[in-house]
DNA sequence: GTTTCTTAGTGTTTTTTATACACAAAGTAA
DNA sequence: TTACTTTGTGTATAAAAAACACTAAGAAAC
C-alpha cells in the first residue's frame, strides 16, 4: 500500500455513448467540446473522476445520466487506459465504458443534452477527421472493435433501436456496424428463427412508400433462453 | 483533477497466469499465499502497485516476470475491479490481466518460482474450495469466462502448449477449456484445414504406446492471414 | 386516375459446413 | 505371443449458409 506521501494516480471514467439515428441511418457518439486546457477546443468523451466511495460502473452511469438524462441503458466496461502521459496534467488512469442508446426513442431527453452548446452527437464515420482530446481516438477505435465483435453473438443491436422497429432498420444497423451488406431474405429468416422478435399489429407511419410491419425485441425471452444455454448468433 | 489534498485510490495490477500441465492434462493458475493481513493465509493472484511512470501492461508484465521468470508471454487486459471495499485497507482499483504459459515448455524457470514456499500452481478445478483473498474468486470467474470465450475464435490454445505437441494434446486442452468432448476425426480435420499447424518429422518419446506425430503452431502465418482478414474459429 | 417510384415481403436451389460413426495399425508391457 | 493403449484415417447424412428475382403495397407526381 502506498504511504500517504507517495503520489497516486487519479482515476476517471470515460463513456463512449453510441446512438443509432434511425432517420439518417447513422451511428453516432456523444462528444463534449472542451472549454479549457489541456485540449481546449477539442472534443472528448464525457467522463470524470471516480468518487472515493463510488463503484466504477456507478461512476460511469452517473456521467451517462448527467450527459443524456438517461439511466438504465445497456453499459459495459470497455478497457482501462493508463499510459503514463495520456493526460499532460499528471498520471490519470481512465476506465472506459461504452453504452448503447436509441436516438429516436429518447429523442426528447437526449435533445436537451445535445442542445447544450458544447455537447454534440457526431457520426462515427466523421470521427477520424475530428480532433479528439487525450487518447480518445484510441478509445474510439477499441470501442468500435468491441461493438463490432459483440453485435454478432449478443443481441445488443436492439439496444440501439427504438422499442418498435421494422426489420429493415435492424438490417441496416447490422450492415453499418459490421461494414457488410446482408441478403434481405436470409437476414429476415435468421432473425425470425431466433424467435426473439415479436411481430406487432402496427406499421410504419409517415413514409412515402409501403409501410413496413413493426417488431419488438423480447428481452425477457432472451434472458430466459440464455439460462437454458442458448447462444445468440448472427 | 483532484487537488493534492484530495484522497486518491491506489491502483494495482493483478495477473491470472494460466498454465496447461500436459503431464496431468490439467489447467492451473499461479497463486501466492499471503503472509500478512489482510487475508493472511489466503491465496491470491500475483500483483502489485503500478509505478507512477509505468504503463499498466508494463506493470503486469513486471509482476509476471517476478513470479515466473518469464517475459514475452501472451498477455491481455482482463477487467478492472474497483468496488469500494474490495480491499479493507482503503480504496484500491485493480487492473487485472491474464497470461498463458506452457508448464512443460518452461518447466525449469517456473519450477524455480513455484518452489518458493508461498507460490504454487493450483488446478482450476480445485479453486472453488480454496480461500482466495480480496475479490479474487470473482477475478477467477471472469478470467475463465474470457479464456473460454476467446479460445474459440483466436488461436490462443497454442500458447498453453509446448512448442511441439501431438494433436491429441491440443484436443484434450480444448475439451478441458470448453468443458465438452470433441470428435477426434472432426477436430483433426478442422485444425488441419486452418493450415496453422505444421507437421514435424518428430514423434512423442517415452510413451508406452504408439507415439504420435508432433506438430507446431505457425504463428507468423497466423499473423499474416489475420492481416488478410482471416478469422480463426473452432 | 393512371403512371411512376420506392420499399416490403416472400421460396427454392445449391453449396458449404457440421455431425455421426468404427476399425486397422503401431508400439509397449506383460 | 498376447493384451493393452493410443494413433490415424473416410464416408455418409444432416444442418446451415448463400445465392438469387419478382410481385405487392402505398405514396407522389403527372
Amino acid at each position: 500500500m502506498y504511504s500517504y506521501e507517495y503520489p497516486r494516480p487519479s482515476v476517471t471514467v470515460d463513456c463512449v455513448i453510441f446512438a443509432w439515428d434511425s432517420e439518417s441511418s447513422d451511428l453516432k457518439v456523444l462528444l463534449i467540446e472542451r472549454a479549457h486546457n489541456p485540449f481546449a477546443g477539442n472534443w472528448a468523451f464525457p467522463g470524470g473522476f471516480v468518487d472515493m466511495d463510488e463503484d466504477l460502473e456507478t461512476a460511469a452511469r452517473r456521467e451517462l445520466e448527467e450527459e443524456t438524462g438517461m439511466n438504465d441503458l445497456f453499459m459495459e466496461q470497455l478497457f482501462t487506459f493508463g499510459t503514463p502521459n495520456r493526460d499532460p496534467r499528471g498520471r490519470v488512469i481512465s476506465v472506459a465504458y461504452y453504452a448503447l442508446v436509441s436516438l429516436a426513442h429518447h429523442a426528447d431527453q437526449i435533445k436537451a443534452a445535445s442542445d447544450a452548446a458544447d455537447t454534440r452527437w457526431i457520426s462515427v464515420k466523421d470521427l477520424s477527421e475530428i480532433e479528439l482530446a487525450f487518447d480518445h481516438q484510441e478509445v474510439m477505435k477499441i470501442a468500435l472493435e468491441r461493438l463490432r465483435g459483440k453485435v454478432r453473438y449478443q443481441p445488443i443491436g436492439f439496444e440501439l433501436l427504438p422499442e418498435k422497429f421494422p426489420l429493415s432498420q435492424l438490417q441496416i444497423l447490422y450492415e453499418h456496424v459490421l461494414g457488410t451488406t446482408l441478403d434481405k431474405r436470409n437476414f429476415r429468416r435468421k432473425i425470425l428463427k431466433t424467435k426473439l422478435v415479436i411481430p406487432l399489429d402496427e406499421y410504419q407511419q409517415n413514409v412515402s412508400h409501403r409501410a413496413a410491419q413493426l417488431y419488438k425485441f423480447d428481452k425477457n425471452k432472451y434472458e430466459q433462453l440464455v439460462k437454458e444455454g442458448f447462444v445468440f448468433e448472427i
